[in-house]
DNA sequence: CATAAATCGAGAATTATTTCTTTATATATA
DNA sequence: TATATATAAAGAAATAATTCTCGATTTATG
């Protein structure tokens, strides 16, 4: 009497911000934390303080969950915790192929959090012989010839890129023959896919140059300021 | 007569938008491969053609780097990506050190192409005992403990955390005992450092969420427009 | 040389996101 | 029971980011 009533999640209709989905995952980490050192409720100006957010702020992205609290009290932490597991699909478990079995793609393989989202990664892919036929972190690494066959058999929909930025398009064209539904793509390089492919880039160059602005624009000031030529 | 008169990076007064930061690197690397293959002048139209963005972003994106163009023409492509580089900071090489010798490490440090954005990893540290003496990918491991003064001795300023969670701060706190500028920490936890620090988080579980939102909020769609179950 | 087409640059308009304000409610305390 | 206080919820306002509009400029073409 709880899920099957109505809207347990608000449908989603309009697409929920995705500063918003970024934020969650922090949220729920905290919640866990939180839970594990014994507490049942929360406020979020208990969550601002501790992740340095605006409470309000905090208070629209759990509305996207579907979450109510109580004035004066807050929310459940229990509940709250399901909630973002049910609004990001974390409660369900989804497997996953990677392509690329580099440190990169074995750093991820053994990154065992991963679990806790869902996200399972079933087997790796590999252009090198050499690298196939082995087992990595309990999964197996087979020649890229055999992905889209075995994804199709297997049913699986996800795929993670961690090849060179080279291999990068040929590795989303093995997973779109496969019939992959959603991309983790690790390549720095932009990768054509069908309207239909969900793609996700985590181009780490993208990250580095805002800290490097930052940081060159702090040395700048800092130079420009106390700094010895004036 | 190019750099040396008045603003040659328009003195970022005022900080330049995340989002255009982060679209930069975009650009930068379509210019190195335009260049590559023979051009000398790109409009921002052709930009956005390949990029499938909109080409006023990218003309006001490009205005921060100070960089202008000629009506009908576009912009010279070296000059737009030595404007790039500069506003980035990747003009300069900038040593790091990364703290946590594990696989998600190693794969930083054989990552090339960063030094095409003047990042340099000088060396690795670990508290694993096991792993330290060796040398990876050209750079030596040492042991955690002799971070804060060798940082200090070579006047290192950048940090990159690569180590598991749990870990994390304790990284962090070497980094600043060693006068960290800038913090690049790819656990997914926050870590807490004075104000001066620099920190950019990769957190892969905010990534992740956006992508396993994305593709449960279609499968949800799909099911309930053309699914078994009306 | 005049005209057309492409594109930059500046600013207006729109949209998205965050922050502020107010109201209502639940709990604790006198 | 009445009052004070913390907090959720809803909506308004402010801020940030994107997209649109238009005028100016440069090159190419007839």
């Amino acid at each position: 009497m709880n899920e099957s009533k109505g809207r347990s999640i608000p449908e989603t209709v309009k697409g929920v911000p995705e500063p918003t989905l970024r934020r969650l995952p922090l949220y729920y980490r905290l919640l866990k934390q939180l839970r594990d050192s014994g507490r049942a409720g929360v406020s979020c100006t208990m969550i601002g303080t501790e992740l340095k957010l605006d409470p309000t702020q905090i208070r629209k992205d759990i509305e996207v969950t579907g979450t109510v609290g109580r004035p004066k009290v807050g929310y459940d932490i229990n509940e709250l915790i399901c909630a973002i597991e049910r609004f990001l699909g974390w409660d369900n478990t989804v497997e996953a192929f990677l392509v690329g079995a580099g440190s990169l793609g074995e750093a991820l393989m053994g990154y065992g959090g991963f679990t806790e989202c869902g996200l399972q990664i079933v087997a790796a892919f590999d252009v090198d012989p050499t690298k196939c036929h082995r087992v990595m972190h309990g999964k197996h690494v087979r020649h890229v010839s055999k992905l889209p066959n075995l994804m199709r058999r297997m049913k699986v929909r996800f795929g993670i890129i961690t090849v060179p930025a080279a291999e990068a398009q040929q590795a989303a064209n093995l997973l779109v023959e496969g019939g992959v539904l959603a991309i983790w793509n690790f390549a720095p390089a932009k990768i054509q896919v069908p309207e239909r492919v969900i793609v996700t880039n985590e181009d780490l160059y993208c990250s580095l140059a805002v800290l490097s602005q930052k940081m060159t624009r702090k040395l700048a000031l800092s130079r420009s300021k106390g700094g010895s030529k004036p």
